[in-house]
DNA sequence: CCGGAGTTCTGAATCGATACAGACAACGCT
DNA sequence: AGCGTTGTCTGTATCGATTCAGAACTCCGG
């Protein structure tokens, strides 16, 4: 007795078309995947055949597990898309990301996470991928061992790679200094930094450098750190380097993290946020106190969005060739599914980008 | 002669565990599928054995293929993904069909459109998928009419459906009519719109009546016919009703449109923008033109994205339920795909949110 | 000690395709 | 005529799992 089939309708296959015409099976698919196995007058009379029975060509799961592979990758995110995707940076990444994998006909299987993480191991393990991108997770997140327990292809944009595994990153650090030292060539001593997430804990306050150091989200801390650096050798130490965490990172929050530093004191004579987003909250929250960028507050960013150029003024920022990022992580990925063996680590430049919301103090 | 393997190292498989521990290939399955059928004591010994031998549980694509389930429903967008997701309203959309399908274990194949229209048709064509949601595309999209072929469950999200198909949409026409009869009753006679996208040559500049009723962009043609209407039976006729169309929907293209309405004579006192991003642009046109919002213009949005509230002056909008529309489409092709019969079509609501953008012009 | 009721586990068909190794015919060449 | 080529098409093993019908075993009351 054949067991109930999952969905009673019965749809065409390749076994329908054939039969119809009396055809072999493999004649049917070579009709559609090797058109030079076949006479053009037959390959005709099968592909007319196909479309009077409604056949939508070839199943793709079917063809996914004969031939091993399926045409999509994982990507990872952290957080629900609504806020992964407030951050203009990761759309850009995302993307660089299904630019290089659609011209190879490859798909991109969303896997959101969840508040403050990455996508539950579950929805990971179910997945029908070649592969998967994991994009700004915390170097521990559950989703990202489960992804690593596939022992698919895995490429890790924007945070460092265990052995033997691929990934694709920017010099945040050297980033991080050119601000610093920009800031300190300018004149500044009293300079404070707007964060997003150094946590899954979604806390949004004051960090202190333990927090920073403690904190598995690379990029931020990597930010973080270099920053201080200059400062530090400038005999500007710690104390006088307050930081802000967001708990996301948004305009908005970017907003409320720069009126709390604002009221600090002494007062910062400049903010150094590490997203645009949040940079352009502390442009609202300087407008909103009334002060003058860059006169009475300089203010940074950080990735070079297509909003910093726009902004008003237009924002000092660290561009990363964030697009590129995508695409170069995508390829990489390509090539481990196609067997091939990309170079383990790729570290992109970045590039400081001095614009109107950065001048010496009063 | 076995063909060669399209992946030649070799995984383990259920028959691997199997073997390893001389029961049967249903009873590995079972312990992973149906904890129940087996004793918790053998349950054990097959999860341990998996663990030891590296398995990571039963391959997502051979389970697709035998359920005829594999848990992931293609999302066809509009236009690359960066410009997709400029849009804070498409954004919050998708994520309410994530939260929708993420309960249910449901994936989002990500199907991104090319320049100005949707997916590629061998993309959708070659989508592991259970179904699909078409979101925002134009009626006679190729890649639309892919998914239609592939004769698996679908969701049109704005856009209405044909016979027997089930479908998501807002009441564009009720919100458009609110905004037009607000303006009206402020006074208002000189009243503008900027419109995104009305066709798929990405074409920028004023569009006439005729390019407007010719649009497959459902959304768009809904508003700005329902629009015109209170101002026709006002006695303001069409001639005084200019509209401009943005190549995409992003703040700057509405602050380029807004510039070009504004240099029209008579001036404008009143934009009408489609989406809440076009508002936030015609905000910066006005204040590049130093004209004083509500004072020397007036201007509405659409959709109430988080940024509304948070312009200055904040967005006078229609709100639709951005997450909830979302939401239930995720639920309805659940039900599509479980064999469940939901409603055909859903229309929400739409309700104009009057804030400080708009007043009595001057 | 037998029959019936539970448990626990196995056998084998099946999902829908792909790809190799031929079979077969027609053809050109020496 | 004999032989190697080419060009078409088919047979069949296989991808890695799920599922149902039933086998084997245990337990129990009568």
């Amino acid at each position: 007795m054949t067991p109930a089939r999952p969905d009673s309708r019965d749809r065409p296959t390749l076994e329908t078309i054939a039969r119809q015409l009396g055809v072999s099976r493999a004649t049917v698919s070579n009709a559609y995947n090797r058109p030079d196995q076949l006479s053009g007058a037959l390959r005709e009379r099968v592909l007319a055949a196909a479309a009077e029975l409604g056949y939508p060509g070839p199943d793709p799961a079917a063809r996914g597990l004969r031939r091993g592979r399926v045409g999509a990758v994982g990507v990872l995110i952290c957080d629900q898309l609504s806020y992964a995707f407030t951050d203009p940076a990761a759309v850009v990444t995302l993307d660089g990301l299904a630019s290089a994998l659609e011209g190879e006909g490859t798909g991109l299987l969303l896997l959101p996470g969840v508040e403050g993480g990455g996508p539950s191991p579950d929805l990971v393990r179910s997945a029908v991928v070649d592969g998967f991108v994991s994009y700004g997770l915390a170097a521990d997140d559950p989703g990202l061992a489960a992804a690593r327990a596939r022992s698919l292809p895995l490429v890790l944009v924007d945070h460092p790679a265990r052995r033997g595994e691929v990934s694709v990153t920017v010099d945040d650090a050297g980033g991080a200094r050119a601000v610093g030292e920009l800031l300190l060539a300018l004149g500044h001593r009293h300079i404070a930094a707007v964060s997003f997430e150094l946590g899954l804990d979604r806390r949004s306050g004051p960090a202190d450098s333990a927090r920073v150091a403690a904190s598995t989200f690379v990029a931020p801390r990597e930010r973080l750190v270099a920053l201080a650096r200059p400062f530090e050798r400038a005999g500007a130490g710690a104390a006088s380097f307050p930081i802000w965490e967001c708990a996301h990172n948004g305009r908005h929050d970017g907003r409320e993290g720069a009126t709390a530093l604002l009221a600090g004191n002494p007062r910062p004579t400049a903010i150094v946020a590490l997203s645009d987003e949040l940079a352009l909250g502390a442009l609202d929250a300087a407008a909103d106190a009334g002060l003058d960028v860059p006169g009475d507050l300089s203010v940074t960013g950080f990735d070079d969005t297509p909003a910093a150029v726009l902004a008003r003024p237009p924002l000092t920022t660290v561009r990363q060739p964030l697009h590129r990022k995508g695409e170069v992580a995508g390829r990489r990925l390509l090539d481990l599914v196609a067997g091939r063996r990309p170079a383990r680590v790729r570290r992109l430049p970045t590039e400081l980008v001095a614009r109107g919301s950065t001048g010496p103090p009063r």
